[in-house]
DNA sequence: TGACTTCTTAAACATTTGTTTAAAATGGTC
DNA sequence: GACCATTTTAAACAAATGTTTAAGAAGTCA
């Protein structure tokens, strides 16, 4: 049905094509999601011809999908490095270094405006209704990371149990999510608020509020 | 332009028609957005005619507003309500009361399992990307919220400046919407975590975890 | 009944969508 | 240049979308 006429890691002269593409692609999808963009967008943001969605990716889907394989290791590995280079320093690091080292690893994008401050959008609406295939997400990228947390988490705080470990994980995480998503939100609604404020000064507030959340298991280490 | 032919609170025969459209689309738009909602699927679960959104609501994008108008105060009372029940209460509420009413207050449709469960889904998308008029979600519920639960932690948390309660708001509100939008990505993908537990537990370590965090502040009370 | 408004319906409409087609252009090799 | 595969292009295609139309049904009141 796809009419690929050309493996897409083929080194030929097309591969400028492709890669305007990708990069218009990805774009667009993160600014509007996957429905609001047209093939006829990406063409015209990339400068190609409509058909060459199809000729070199097979599909809309397919390029949304390809979008994501280059992104997604990437991201993964800056959060997995984050975690890791924090446990393997010398002398028993804080528990409030790890937290900060990745909340900045997940904010950190926002900081520096590079793509990824686009990429984490269309993370956030893949999240609402997804178009890549069952699990990805999960899998490619979630899975791996909350592991690594989770195995650093008890770690530094041995009082936590194998439950307690993984709700700390989702209450910091949607903090960090929750972050993206309403910035977005309250910007562009030109809302004066706690958005003001300097990521890092943000940060240090999550770091320090977190910190607290996950001591306050050390008294009652019991059942859930 | 739009050939609205009759007052939408006239209490004409055609009234059941408007319920059961509005109805159908909440449920719709609830589950998969706006944009992957067509006219022609809202005709069809309500068994009406799809001339008829038109006739009554003057197009798709009219139905989806009223949708938002029947609910939105709906949500923001409850909201509301709850923060007033604890801080009126008699004897001095301790933070954890008040955190545990707001909690359950925004958790509590998961539990019960009505229409809301969908309708926060909604709520989700639509700080993605808006289909409502510039700022409605901000004017007529996120800005009461906030602004009734930071009187509530002011009054609570005498140690908080400004700017902290502002910022323990959105950290608060972050934990809870991803425990929504997590469940739902979770539950979708089978995935055997955090989210086996049941809701109540997940306000407790809620409760537990960002009462911990506020308290954090006692100590260092200066700047942001 | 008859005139009138209100509602319902199927069909048509104009756009937009992702995709396909077939021809033209391009580039390389002999 | 001739031949070939590869790429680019404009056009066409089928399907889906929100909306409008015009005719008919149903109800209301004299």
């Amino acid at each position: 049905m796809a009419s690929v006429h050309q493996d897409i890691r083929g080194d030929s002269n097309g591969r400028g094509v492709q890669d305007r593409l990708i990069e218009a692609a990805e774009d667009l999808f993160c600014r509007r999601g996957f429905n609001e963009t047209s093939v006829r967008d990406i063409a015209a943001a990339s400068g190609c011809n409509v058909a060459s969605v199809n000729y070199y990716f097979g599909g809309k889907e397919n390029l949304y999908i390809e979008v994501w394989r280059r992104r997604l290791a990437q991201v993964k590995d800056t959060r997995l490095t984050s975690i890791e280079k924090v446990m393997s320093a010398g002398g028993s690091p804080r528990l409030e270094d790890l937290l900060r080292s990745y909340a900045i690893s997940f904010l950190g994008p926002l900081i520096e405006g590079d793509w990824q401050c686009r990429f984490i959008n269309l993370m956030a609406r893949e999240m609402m209704d997804p178009h890549l295939p069952r699990g990805t997400l999960l899998n490619e990228m979630a899975t791996p990371v909350m592991s690594a947390l989770g195995a650093a988490l008890r770690e530094l705080c041995p009082w936590l149990d194998e439950t307690n470990v993984q709700v700390v994980i989702l209450l910091i995480v949607g903090q960090l999510v929750y972050m993206v998503c309403a910035k977005e939100m309250f910007d562009e609604s030109g809302y004066p608020g706690a958005f003001r404020m300097k990521i890092e000064d943000l940060v240090d507030h999550i770091v320090r509020f977190s910190a607290a959340g996950i001591r306050a298991y050390v008294t009652e280490n019991g059942n859930a």
